[in-house]
RNA sequence: GUGGCUGUAGCUCAAUUGGUUAGAGCGCCGGACUGUGGCUCCGGAGGUUGCGGGUUCAAUCCCCGUCAGCCACCCCA
């Protein structure tokens, strides 16, 4: 063993860039379908960039440090600061509503576990300057789509939907002060994962009495569209972004859950998580709306790689191959060689991805390392077909061959 | 940052109560196979048993430390 990558830090073999560059790539496919563009920042900022900006739990796990020039700086992580000093800086320039999207890596300083490291690349997509519902249901129709682009349907992920407004609205209604907020907000945020018990005495030590106490469990515990009619006019905008939904056709995919609150403290309306339906794995995505942060109304939601990419593994839609080579040349003899050094170098300049032999070897041997690239085809060049102008094309699939003449192969056809 | 579990070949795993030279399958390389792949058979390379220390005649096995991974907490980009 000569070492490895820090902990947290990946190293990508072709095989898993491969996958990265399939997600990748559906993220720009779907995000240029809504017609969102694509914006950078640098990976390295000033500290108080995000002290400043950010929540005390993000600025906890900040990978920071003093640079030569004596600056405190911190890698990226999360985008959303430097896409608000971006659009800070040309506000008034730019027509609103901003769509734009991004795909930084983004890192913090934390102990790793599956799914979460000290390093990952994040889809961002962005929404600035509009404040009604169908901003929030088009940045989540984009969410789920990206799903369904990687063959992902209803029974794999699921988008739970809630509003933080709704839930504030409902909680003070029932007797819970603006005090007891938060507690009440942690306490809904881990009422999946943590025992009942342990979370009634997290709200009894902030002041809870019983009766509210119970409250914060039954709105926990809300489920569907319908479940909001107590919540009346507030509940307003989250109906009409999962309706919108529904027309889209998307509404298979999604469901109110008022479990969704969340961590971030800055969310002010709609809030979402895109879950794997079994949920075994964290959750997949996340955003929300958050018109506090910028002098505009945004919403936003981020995606990372991680947890993409264990899904798409475990549901086996991630790509095999990542190379896939029109054909392999093979040489029968020494003397065979500048025929296929010409037809290799004549094939690839008409942009067809050819391989052969890098050194003198048998007919089968070669065979056998052009099955193992994945060629479509092998072309035996050799003594007898030459003479007469002709090679031999081997479908590797179907193991089929037919000669043809070196002139046709020149020219990049195979039959 | 806190606690628990686990570290043996590239991968998945063996190795008697502590006992000789740490094995197997897959993968990789070569051969059977000198102009036809996937199969089969044969051979080969590859290990400081994560690392360091301790106990012992003897440690992959027991003890301590450390590092790494996994899980939970914290938190959730």
């Amino acid at each position: 063993m000569q070492g490895k990558a820090l902990p947290g830090f990946r190293d990508f073999y072709p095989e898993d860039l491969s996958l990265r560059n399939h997600i990748f790539a559906t993220w720009r496919s779907v995000a240029g379908r809504y017609g969102f563009e694509e914006y950078d920042g640098p990976p390295l900022e000033a500290l108080d960039l995000y002290t400043k900006k950010s929540g005390d739990e993000i600025v906890q796990q900040l990978y920071s440090f003093r640079d030569k020039g004596d600056r405190e700086v911190a890698l990226r992580p999360e985008m959303t600061p430097t896409l608000a000093r971006m659009v800070a800086a040309r506000v008034q320039a730019l027509r609103k509503p901003i769509r734009w999207f991004s795909i930084p890596q983004l890192f913090r300083y934390e102990r790793q576990q599956r799914g979460r490291l000290r390093e990952h690349f994040q889809l961002n997509m962005d929404i600035i300057g509009e404040a009604g519902p169908l901003a929030d249901a088009e940045l989540m129709a984009a969410a789920v789509d990206i799903m369904r682009a990687f063959g992902l349907g209803p029974g794999d992920v699921q988008l739970r939907i809630s509003d933080r407004r709704v839930i504030k609205s409902l909680l003070l209604g029932r007797g819970v002060t603006e005090a007891q907020l938060g507690t009440a907000f942690a306490v809904i945020d881990r009422s999946e994962r943590v025992p009942k018990n342990a979370l009634e005495e997290m709200l009894r030590e902030s002041g809870v009495g019983s009766r509210e106490s119970e409250a914060v469990f039954d709105v926990a515990g809300l489920r569907g569209v319908d479940a909001l009619k107590a919540a009346g006019e507030v509940a307003e905008p989250l109906t009409q972004a999962v309706d919108a939904l529904k027309e889209m056709g998307l509404g298979e995919f999604v469901s109110v859950d008022m479990t969704i609150v969340r961590g971030l403290a800055y969310y002010t309306g709609i809030v979402f998580e895109l879950f794997d339906a079994q949920k075994k794995l964290r959750a997949i995505a996340g955003g929300g709306r958050y018109d506090g942060l910028l002098d505009q109304p945004a919403l936003g939601f981020g995606m990372g790689d991680v947890v993409l990419g264990e899904l798409l593994k475990e549901r086996d839609v991630a790509p095999k191959a990542s190379i896939e080579l029109g054909a392999f040349l093979i040489a029968v003899g020494g003397d065979d060689l500048p025929t296929v050094l010409q037809l290799a170098h004549a094939l690839r300049e008409r942009g067809i991805a050819v391989e052969y032999g890098l050194r003198q070897a048998g007919v089968r041997k070669q065979l056998e390392l052009a099955s193992a690239r994945g060629a479509a085809r092998a072309v035996i060049v050799g003594p007898e077909e030459r003479s007469a102008g002709l090679a031999v094309v081997r479908d590797l699939r179907t193991s089929t061959e037919a000669k043809v003449p070196l002139r046709q192969l020149l020219n990049g056809y195979f039959d």
